[in-house]
DNA sequence: GTCAAATCTACAAGCGCTGTCAACACAAAG
DNA sequence: CTTTGTGTTGACAGCGCTTGTAGATTTGAC
């Protein structure tokens, strides 16, 4: 039978609720006190009951994290799990996975799963975290909520990175190997991602002193698929492009893909790159460059932030951190191969 | 304020003993009166809260999913992830993870875990599933528990599929195709999955009359470098086999790493099988041709089993999945280009 | 030394549920 | 008609913690 606070209580010669206080981290309760308590927590490998915590304190000291249907994107999900539980790790809060189906009724399945499991706070990934209907529907609920690279400009925690600034970098890196005409694959419209990596295009042809060709801009949706069909549209043009950056690695792969089947020889014949640095961009031959998303720390911040936020609700942050490029070998100068 | 078991007894003129009854699938409640009640837990919109339950009865419906740091493999455990959420859906569990750290004192590691979170039950994936220590501490702790793919022979549940039985096949698939010299690049010894896939390797070979030759099975560990260093020992012998098979996907595209390097065409000069149908697999030119392993069900039946174990302590089972061979452009006949 | 503020204790209530056990209804048996 | 047994239902305590109140004790400032 595990220990109780009682037996802490009795152990340091206090109260329960000086107990209590400790293990909540209240601040009134004078150091050597504390200190004792703390030796006895330590001496009776006291852990507090949680089912007993939530019941009497109405908490559940579950954290949820909100993504969509993990058919795609598995490794970015695993990501932001892994930083999701980093940040639970040492918490009495624990992580628990809510894969949403994308439907209508959202609100409905919020309401169903707040009310199953009542988490204590949400992180939501793209594409629920650009659904401001959702947003609203919690707030509503009054259920604290960070986002991970939300495109709304809302006044909630949010995490993510600079895509358009990387997106430029990228390019600006292909510039200067000397391709001037460089196809680009775009993300899925509705995302931040889509939107924001192909600005950062732009910017980089303007600095670059290139002018926008819209012919050399694809419609694609972040899968391998359409990385293809991407492909095949912009080396059927009469013009081809000389390098292609691909709004993620899905769609570099089939980028590569369709260029093997031509008999293109990457990066001679072809340049190509990706955005997220997933694991397959590392295995592919040639290597593909990418750029590299801090998912777990995105993942960990976001869930550390909304945590901090059950504690002072006045928290709001719009974080940034860091991206790396990550040059491999799938770009090299153009018409050498 | 959420409705509580109470209300819903009022509702339906009854106590709310015989609600809970119902709530916990009891059976000695008239059909009637079931009904009844059902219709006021609807009606009401009534969800048990889970922290009250938990305390009550002292569960806390939990089910943890125990396995390795996720720096490999991350496709493999989301899948996992995924068949543990749909296996608690619609009952009253929760999952969460459990990432262990691989340290010596692993029976400490559980302790705290259990501790801290109480699960009422966990899924055990390799090498935690082979860790007999593990699970005898398990058994002193009176904690169900199932495994995944366990090498031990031990009475406990354990869900996977037949790992000797599928590398045989996808190694007779490349001796139907006229190999006759194929190398094998192993997993990490200790694994379940070293041993199998290897014997299923030497059972292909039996079958088809063909020796076995020790010079062309290399020591591999599971990760893409392995795979490129198996890779460089096999193509490096005097005769170099016509094909190899890859433990697993990220080893096999190690290989096919190397083939380009050295300007090898695949399957042309050299055909490569993996295994486990990675996501990378698919997005590899050429596709990488390998066995899918039904790791979703997997899971899902791992849970299910355990969950079930729960009500029914006897329960024993030793459940195997089908899996499929994936043949994609990465096998060909040997020899030609 | 005095007084207010800070810290701490004791105790009770109660979070929402389940377990125990007693009560009850109803049928079959005597 | 009573007795016994079986199955169904209810009353109530209590799971382990937090929260609140009221009062005791300590602390530090003046």
């Amino acid at each position: 039978m595990p220990a109780r606070i009682e037996d802490v209580a009795a152990h340091a010669g206090v109260s329960t609720k000086t107990v209590s206080r400790v293990l909540n981290g209240y601040t009134n309760v004078r150091a050597k006190l504390r200190a004792r308590i703390e030796s006895s927590i330590h001496a009776l490998n006291y852990v507090p009951n949680p089912s007993a915590r939530g019941l009497a304190g109405n908490r559940s000291y579950l954290v949820a994290l909100v993504y969509d249907n993990p058919l795609a994107g598995s490794s970015y999900t695993m990501e932001l799990i892994v930083g999701v539980l980093q940040a639970c790790k040492g918490t009495p809060y624990n992580a628990v996975l809510h894969p949403f189906e994308a439907t209508d009724d959202l609100a409905a399945q919020i309401d169903g799963f707040v009310a199953q499991h009542r988490p204590d706070a949400l992180v939501l990934v793209p594409p629920h975290a650009n659904n401001a209907r959702l947003l609203q529907r919690l707030d509503e609920l009054d259920i604290r909520y960070s986002t991970i690279s939300s495109k709304l400009r809302q006044s909630h925690i949010d995490v993510g990175f600079d895509e358009r600034r990387a997106a430029a970098e990228i390019v600006e890196h292909l510039v200067s190997l000397g391709h001037r005409r460089i196809g680009h694959i775009t993300g899925l419209r509705g995302h931040g991602a889509h939107a924001w990596r192909l600005s950062g295009y732009r910017d980089a042809l303007r600095r670059a002193g290139i002018a926008y060709d819209e012919s050399l801009v694809v419609a694609g949706d972040f899968t391998f698929p359409s990385g293809v069909e991407g492909a095949k549209a912009l080396l059927n043009l009469r013009r081809p492009p000389t390098a292609i950056f691909a709004a993620n690695d899905d769609m570099a792969c089939g980028v590569m893909r369709e260029a093997h089947e031509r008999g293109l020889s990457i990066p001679g014949d072809l340049s190509v790159c990706g955005f997220d640095d997933t694991p397959a961009s590392l295995v592919m031959s040639p290597g593909l460059t990418t750029v590299r998303q801090p998912c777990r720390e995105i993942g960990c911040l976001a869930a550390e932030s909304v945590l901090q936020s059950i504690r002072d609700p006045a928290l709001r942050q719009q974080a940034r951190v860091p991206y790396q490029l990550r040059l491999r070998e799938s770009t090299a100068a153009p018409g050498k191969s």
